[in-house]
DNA sequence: AAGATTCGCAACCGCCCTTGC
DNA sequence: AGCAAGGGCGGTTGCGAATCT
C-alpha cells in the first residue's frame, strides 16, 4: 500500500505557473513571511495548486535573490569541482547508488537553486566535462608511476582536504606520455581514498560503468582527465568491506580488470582512465 | 519553408528524512 | 517505539524554443 498523496490531485493545477499565480504567491509570502506549512498555504493563499508545487515555485523561481542563466567561468569550475569531489565522498561506484547531493553543491553558488544547478549540469556542464580530452586539455597526458606506488598513494590520500584553487603539483611523479586511445590504459596501480568509503552494496552492472560513473566516483579533485583505482591490496580489503565480506564483488572486479588488461593479483599494479 | 530533431528548463513524481505526537 | 504528516531532494518528464535537414 503506497503512501497517501499529499494533496488531491484531481482538484489541484498543474503545469506552469501563471503570472497571476506568482503575483499570488508572492504576495501572499510577503504578507505572512516564511511559510511554515506550505500544504496549507494553497488553500489560505487562494491558489489551486499542490502545497509542494507551491514551494517549489517559490524556491526555485520566485525568490528574490535567484539569479537565472549566465553562469561565470567561476561557477562552472565551482560546479566541476564539487560535482566530482561531493560525488566520490558521498557515493560509491555503482550506478544504482551514484546520488550527487545538488542542495550541497548549490549553496556554494549565491543565488542559484539545486534544480538550476542539476540542469545546468545535465543540458551543459556535463557534456563540456566529458569532451573528448583532446579537445580541451586541462592538463598534460601524463600522470604514470609505474614503480613507486606509495608515493602516489600518499599523494592522493592528500587531497582528502583540498583547496579549490590550490591544486598539488604532480612533480614528484615522473611522466610518461601514454596511448591515449579506448580511454583506458591499464600500467600500474594506485589507490583512491574516497574509493570504498561507503558501506553501500555493489551492482552487478558495474564493469559497464567504468567509463563513466565508477570514473567519477574515483576520480580525484585536481585533474579531472585522470582517475585512480584501488590497488589489489587496498581493492581486495574494500570489496570485503563493501561487499560484506561475501567477496563476489571482488569477482566482479577482477573480470572488470582483466577486461582492460590488468592483472587483479599484481600489488603493484593501477590504471588509470582519461 | 516546413517538418524533424535536439536543447533547455520548469515542473512534477515519488522516495527518504525529519519531526511531532 | 511506532506512526503520520510535512519537508526536502534527485531523477524524470513535458513542452516550447532553437536548430538542423
Amino acid at each position: 500500500m503506497g503512501r497517501a498523496p499529499c494533496c488531491d490531485k484531481a482538484n489541484v493545477k498543474r503545469g506552469p505557473w501563471s503570472p497571476e499565480e506568482d503575483t499570488t504567491l508572492k504576495d501572499y509570502i510577503r504578507r505572512h513571511g516564511t511559510v511554515s506549512n506550505w500544504i496549507s498555504l494553497p488553500q489560505k493563499a487562494g491558489l489551486k495548486r499542490c502545497g509542494k508545487s507551491c514551494r517549489l515555485r517559490w524556491l526555485n523561481y520566485l525568490r528574490p535573490d535567484i539569479k537565472h542563466g549566465g553562469y561565470s567561468e567561476e561557477e562552472d569550475n565551482i560546479i566541476c569541482t564539487l560535482y566530482k569531489n561531493i560525488g566520490s565522498r558521498q557515493s560509491l561506484i555503482t550506478s544504482l547508488f551514484y546520488v550527487i547531493r545538488w542542495s550541497t553543491i548549490a549553496s556554494h553558488l549565491p543565488g542559484r537553486t539545486d534544480n538550476d544547478v542539476k540542469n545546468y549540469w545535465n543540458t551543459k556542464l556535463k557534456k563540456k566535462l566529458m569532451a573528448p580530452a583532446t579537445t580541451t586539455p586541462s592538463k598534460p597526458n601524463y600522470l604514470l608511476n609505474t614503480n613507486s606506488n606509495n608515493q602516489i598513494h600518499q599523494q592522493l590520500t592528500s587531497f582528502s582536504s583540498p583547496s579549490l584553487t590550490d591544486p598539488p603539483p604532480l612533480t614528484n611523479l615522473y611522466a610518461t606520455t601514454p596511448e591515449m586511445d579506448n580511454h583506458i590504459q591499464v600500467s600500474d596501480f594506485s589507490y583512491s581514498p574516497d574509493f570504498g568509503s561507503d558501506n553501500q552494496k555493489q551492482d552487478s552492472n558495474l564493469v559497464y560503468e567504468l567509463g563513466s560513473l565508477t570514473s567519477q566516483a574515483i576520480s580525484n579533485l585536481y585533474y579531472p582527465n585522470y582517475y585512480y583505482f584501488t590497488s589489489s591490496t587496498t581493492w581486495s580489503n574494500d570489496n570485503a568491506t563493501i561487499d560484506n565480506g561475501s567477496g563476489a564483488s571482488g569477482e566482479e572486479y577482477d573480470s572488470l580488470f582483466k577486461e582492460f588488461g590488468f592483472d587483479p593479483s599484481s600489488s603493484s599494479d593501477y590504471f588509470w582512465i582519461a
